[in-house]
DNA sequence: TGTACATCAGTGAACGCGCGTTCACTGATGTAC
DNA sequence: TGTACATCAGTGAACGCGCGTTCACTGATGTAC
């Protein structure tokens, strides 16, 4: 049964949206063709018609999920209002429409180079968003240090949700390494904002259903 | 053909300390249970004389590498030592002897308790270990504070390996990685000794053959 | 201390299963006339 | 505009392969006499 172009399109693209959920949720190895193609509704046979190869699609379901954590990242006026969202429950318990490189930066490191480029870019991209306050005519060495401080946030935020997603569910330790990475970030940022709230409201990861 | 208790109990030993270094350079998934045996020198026939299942070896290699981070940071005689040396290129470049939570800590998110379990009580001994120097007769609040500084150390350290070792290799991206959060948290510390080696000589992370 | 025998760590072939991939087939789409 | 036909997205069975696991076997160890 064929399907018109347009169509055939937004499968294809459905697919990839769930090869980046799934592989958040489960990493690269978790998750099989078969798998992919029944949750996106389709047999697996169809798979080799818009695809190369299962890496292909772990490249492109990895590109697709930095670009939306980026875009996501985008959104937020400050780096007070990305901490307290990026170290929510609500981010670390959903790993399927939370931040790429929290889930699978750790499988990353053993994925050929091909996936390691997108994740340096996504990097960068997200650097970018979050030194957007920096004026244009600042210094070069301001700008050193505003993409320094960037990517120290960037390192702790990735790091206390690895952290606290490897503790047990539920565990107080995992809630505690969120609180005090909070904490901590947000009172180095200068922030006088300190919240009563042990993890926070954190508005939603996801608005969308997701890439 | 037999072989004497005490080298059967040896030989056991050997098969954890590969595992746990395999483990730590391609991820559980990644390792299979002839590679694992024909890496420490055994059919893999014999496996199941001395584990129950890939799964319970999976979890006392964990535990078994987490114990040896702590041993090596618990060796760090201050926080200034432990960041110098754990966000080294070195320490970087050695996944299989390095630091279990850096190289394993996304994967644990997808193991079972049983796992999980051991990442926490290996982060809860991290956290003693890098509190060392707070005194006996602090206050609570003080204690409190030093180990929600401890805490966000890690998170910082952690996140930081997992963010470079997620870039190509040589990539100037993945070094300055490590030196912007090296500084940051040196700094952090009041520590006036920032150093020029822009990522440093950081000393060995692996003195012994490792486990 | 010497001998006969049970034990069991390690071997290597074999198992079933799930994976990534291939392929003959279907039938609606989209094009040529 | 209507008709005949080529295209090709999606189906579902099948493939080879590597995985975790099992098992009959070996022969040095360690024990009973």
């Amino acid at each position: 049964m064929k399907v018109s172009k347009a169509q055939a399109q937004a499968n294809r693209a459905r697919v990839v949206e769930t090869a980046s959920q799934l592989f958040r949720e489960r990493g690269y190895d978790g998750v099989g063709v078969a798998d992919l193609m029944a949750a996106a509704g389709f047999t697996h046979g169809g798979f080799y018609k818009q695809f190369g190869s299962k890496t292909d699609l772990m490249a492109e379901a990895t590109a697709c999920g930095l670009a939306r954590t980026v875009e996501q990242t985008g959104q937020e006026v400050d780096p007070v209002g990305f901490i307290s969202q990026y170290l929510s429950r609500e981010h670390r318990d959903a790993r399927g429409s939370g931040c790429t490189l929290a889930a699978l930066g750790g499988d990353a490191a053993r994925q050929p180079d091909e996936v390691r480029v997108l994740f340096a870019a996504g990097i960068e991209r997200l650097v970018a968003a979050l030194s957007h306050g920096s004026a244009s005519d600042a210094t070069p060495e301001q700008l050193r240090q505003s993409r320094a401080r960037s990517l120290h946030l960037m390192s702790s935020a990735v790091g206390a949700l690895v952290m606290s997603r490897a503790c047990p569910d539920g565990s107080p330790l995992a809630d505690e390494i969120l609180t005090a990475c909070r904490e901590a970030l947000l009172s180095s940022l200068g922030s006088s904002l300190a919240p009563t709230d042990p993890v926070g409201p954190a508005g939603h990861v996801a608005g969308r259903p997701d890439c």
